[in-house]
DNA sequence: ACTGATCGTCAGTACTACTGACGATCAGGC
DNA sequence: GCCTGATCGTCAGTAGTACTGACGATCAGT
């Protein structure tokens, strides 16, 4: 138990809240990030899909998802997006036809790569108020509290 | 600088990327919050306005939705629902009158106190996987990194 | 009194992500 | 080899959120 306050509006100031922080912080970077990617046609919700082709690709749609935390509903609309654009492609998996194999293009490969130099200014300029060890130590922290 | 990967998609893991992190830790808290708030009536985002109200009443519309950092139209359905529920009150600013004066009810003083037991317990059931140190640095590099 | 700005309000819009349902497909029991 | 139940991608519909643009009423400065 901390000290206890006879008023307790002393600690209602909003910016000393977890929830607001953390939404804020939220908000500046994508913000940050969606500038920075903007040049390349995606934003911060295109890039995350990106990320995980990248580092596991060829995978199904619902693999893709899950690894996001995000709905299979919604990753058809994203998906749509990205295909039209040619950076993604998608064709029935030949070992199990309900899934569809989705796999970086040529082209979507060179737009990640310019998307991780661009997400990577992003960042750093989100960060740039705070310590390198500051950064670790606030990745480890978050990394705890999501997973649990 | 860092180790340099000759594979750029060694970095690639959504669960170390800051966006991802920061994302879905503000989906687990407010949801805890919400749940937590519910059985009085009200959610995360109604108790946000409550805790401005009663640190710093009476206050007009304006002045609370910037110190929460949302537009003054998204105010005026928030406060609608407080009032319909008389948790707050509206009545025009006698020294200007295209202010409203928002102040909390009795029964909403009440609600906000009742709140904050709640909202306290959410968020440590949601900090108790890492240290008080912990918790302090995270506030604090939250807040110099919003407040740029 | 006149001009420009401010506050609260409202309609309309955009975005996001969900639920529920559907067809196609797969896996296991029999 | 069928059934049955479950899975995957898709789509329509819905809900929540927050915005833009416009309006009337009001204020401040000239």
């Amino acid at each position: 138990m901390g000290p206890v306050s006879t008023e307790p509006s002393a600690t209602a100031d909003p910016h000393e809240v977890l929830g607001y922080l953390l939404k804020h912080a939220t908000l500046k970077l994508t913000a940050l990030t969606d500038a920075a990617l903007e040049p390349l046609g995606i934003d911060s919700k295109d890039f995350g899909a990106l990320r995980v082709l990248a580092h596991r690709e060829p995978a199904s749609q619902l693999q893709v998802a899950q690894t996001l935390g995000i709905d299979r509903t919604t990753m058809v609309a994203l998906l749509d997006v990205l295909e039209r654009k040619g950076i993604i492609t998608r064709r029935p998996d030949p070992t199990d036809r309900r899934r569809n194999v989705v796999q970086l293009t040529e082209q979507g490969m060179q737009t990640f790569d310019a998307a991780q130099v661009a997400h990577g200014r992003a960042e750093s300029a989100f960060l740039a108020a705070i310590s390198p060890n500051a950064t670790d130590q606030l990745r480890q922290t978050l990394r705890t509290l999501v997973e649990n």
